[in-house]
DNA sequence: TTTCAACTGACAGATTCATGTCAGTTGGGT
DNA sequence: ACCCAACTGACATGAATCTGTCAGTTGAAA
């Protein structure tokens, strides 16, 4: 085995944020622990975010490995005003990471082909999601950990509701984000505007995708649906 | 000079666009004519799009390159969330790029990366700038090229004008875009807001960046200046 | 048909790289 | 004080890579 194979699959080991002892490493690979700890100090050296400690072990933070790529000016100033947009979202953590994925590649580019030199001058005021978004992110959590939640929601003619909701899904409208969610109390798919939602707490539950409450499912009940991110 | 040295070497000698041969670059780097073949293969091999044509020379079709980086799951989504937002633009030149960019990065990522694993289930549909922007394109194209434009202009009140302005700059409002000149006719800056130009050409006039009459200027004439992409 | 420059294959020598072994040090935790 | 595992340095060996040279082929354009 190659070199770069051996980095790549060390790589590779760390899936899951798993915490990983060189020892470990040296016979999964089959190589020496000395030869790890070479392997592990030209990741470093060249970005990976791997850390160390002693008598510890190593853990690797940001988990996706993009190999080098190649792009236009274009596809570069889309990039820079995507992330611009998101940035300037409600989500405090998409906002924040959208900073960050700006910074780390801004650092990595030649001064001449440095963001700001390919930006044939574009600024990014106010994003449009508008009104309070403050459980997007908690909602998108909950999402991916599939936590059943417990929502107070106002009603378009501003009258009260609490339901407990499996979320499924966020659509993002340009101007307003939904929750599309298998709704427990109404026994049945229901689509929530986030910002319209005045309280959301973990219920502690942990729901699985049953069949007839998925998202697929809710899609296939749909009649014609229309096409993300194409007009 | 390491090997892998001059392969980075030889895409920084691409920069601007240029046509090389294979005997340039081979002088310029001091080795002979075969290695150059076999770095360039090498270079392909790895997915950096270097044509080369008998008889004419090579061009880098992408000319920047982004060295390897590591992301965590969400900065993943953020730019998953941003470039679907741009591929909903009325740019259709930004929305093809950002297109490709998906479509790159889906196919560098491990199966186990995947982009639709990681997202949270999030879809776009319809992006907020609204209105026929069909100039956009165009007017970004000048403001990098440095090309005066004559436009006809549709005011608030419904009046029709016609202008000669040096394009400087781009502004998104979140549900509008906007474009920063120098008019020509008024001899002042003036903002346009793109979809109610009606009309737009190129005069044929490269302008120059002229003391007083830059983007640059044009702030420090504003007093407070709102904050980009903060809210 | 000639020219140009990209391309390909083979081979041998040089050199760099990678690796294991050994013998340590360091910092944190128990 | 002891253990653990990350770290570091040195060195020799062997493997892999890299390179130039030479002798071609190919496709396009003049």
């Amino acid at each position: 085995m190659r070199r770069t194979d051996r980095l790549f699959e060390i790589i590779q080991l760390f899936r899951g944020g798993r915490l990983l002892l060189g020892r470990d490493i040296a016979a999964r690979l089959e190589v020496s622990l000395r030869t790890i700890y070479r392997d592990i100090e030209t990741l470093v050296a060249s970005g990976v975010p791997i850390e160390g400690e002693r008598g510890v072990g190593y853990i690797l933070r940001a988990p996706i490995f993009l190999p080098p790529l190649t792009l236009t000016h274009v596809e570069l100033e889309a990039l820079h005003l995507g992330m611009q947009i998101v940035r300037g979202s409600k989500d405090a953590d998409l906002a924040e990471a959208a900073t960050q994925l700006l910074l780390k590649i801004d650092a990595v580019l030649p001064d001449t082909s440095r963001v700001t030199n390919h930006l044939t001058g574009l600024s990014v005021y106010g994003f449009a999601d508008s009104g309070p978004l403050i459980f997007l992110g908690a909602i998108r959590h909950a999402i991916s950990t599939r936590m059943t939640l417990s929502i107070a929601y106002t009603r378009l003619d501003g009258t009260e509701t609490s339901r407990t909701i499996r979320p499924l899904h966020v659509e993002y409208w340009g101007n307003a984000w939904t929750c599309t969610a298998w709704c427990n109390t109404r026994d049945d798919f229901r689509v929530f505007r986030i910002d319209r939602i005045s309280d959301c707490k973990e219920t502690g539950d942990i729901f699985s995708l049953t069949a007839g409450k998925t998202y697929a499912d809710y899609l296939d009940g749909l009649p014609p649906i229309p096409e993300p991110a194409h007009g």
